[in-house]
DNA sequence: AGCAAGCTTGACGTATACGTCAACCAGAAG
DNA sequence: CTTCTGGTTGACGTATACGTCAAGCTTGCT
């Protein structure tokens, strides 16, 4: 009963989305003209229901993560792969990226250890100091 | 004795860093002509030294995690920050990094275990069908 | 001396990911 | 009917991160 409304609604106009995640409504426009979400159409109108905005929330995430809308719209072709694609082939492409990702995970805990390193010696200053 | 080449010299040309890490000369022009290098020069010639091949590891794993050079330059500062700059400022910007770091971290550990779940769901319907 | 290799600084080109108008249409409110 | 509000498609502009010449200078063979 207490679920943020957005997950009880089934239909959204772009500028919703917009609004709930914090970027214009051309951005919206560009991820759909680059084949990374597909809205269904009243009249010339999108609406997006619940599976878009599932789609946005990965593509957000992505590039939070860094990747180019290319490697995030395949990335999202993971998802799809439910029938259409090649079982080997999804399975290669998972593993790939989630090589990838768990390279990209390493240098992440290495640049974090690094700073809490620089943490430690500028606290330490600040104690000596203080 | 049995070091890496690299790690025993301490002058390097351009172009010995640009082959060891697959890198352009022009990117590591490009690197200097926004602050993140500073080589020596002799005459109009870039000589790097061990630190500058040190930067040059932290930036390209900057740019590996999707920070663009401007954040990698503020990243690099707080490594430079020994005695120049306020100890309090310093923390205060390690803390934000660190936090931003591990949000970043937070979004890959969800998108692996997506991965994962994804990669299990394949291989069951390959063992299925095998 | 001549020439290739490797360095230099511009200057211009390019892909990505949007921002910013402009000009338009449709539906609801006053 | 007019006026919002919110939607649409171009067209053009912009910042980032380089790639790609072009033109020139040194250094080191041969």
């Amino acid at each position: 009963m207490n679920r943020p409304e957005a997950e009880n609604r089934d239909l959204f106009a772009i500028a919703d989305l917009a609004k709930e995640f914090g970027i214009s409504t051309r951005a919206i426009r560009f991820y759909e003209a680059k084949g990374l979400l597909a809205p269904e159409r009243v009249g010339a109108t999108r609406i997006f229901r619940r599976r878009d905005r599932a789609r946005l929330i990965l593509i957000l995430r992505g590039k939070r993560l860094g990747f180019s809308l290319r490697d995030i719209s395949d990335y999202l072709s993971l998802y799809d792969a439910d029938r259409s694609q090649q079982v080997n082939l999804l399975l290669e492409k998972v593993d790939q990226r989630l090589a990838s990702l768990e390279r990209q995970r390493d240098d992440l805990e290495t640049t974090i250890s690094e700073l809490r390193e620089i943490r430690k010696l500028a606290d330490d200053r600040l104690e000596k100091a203080g």
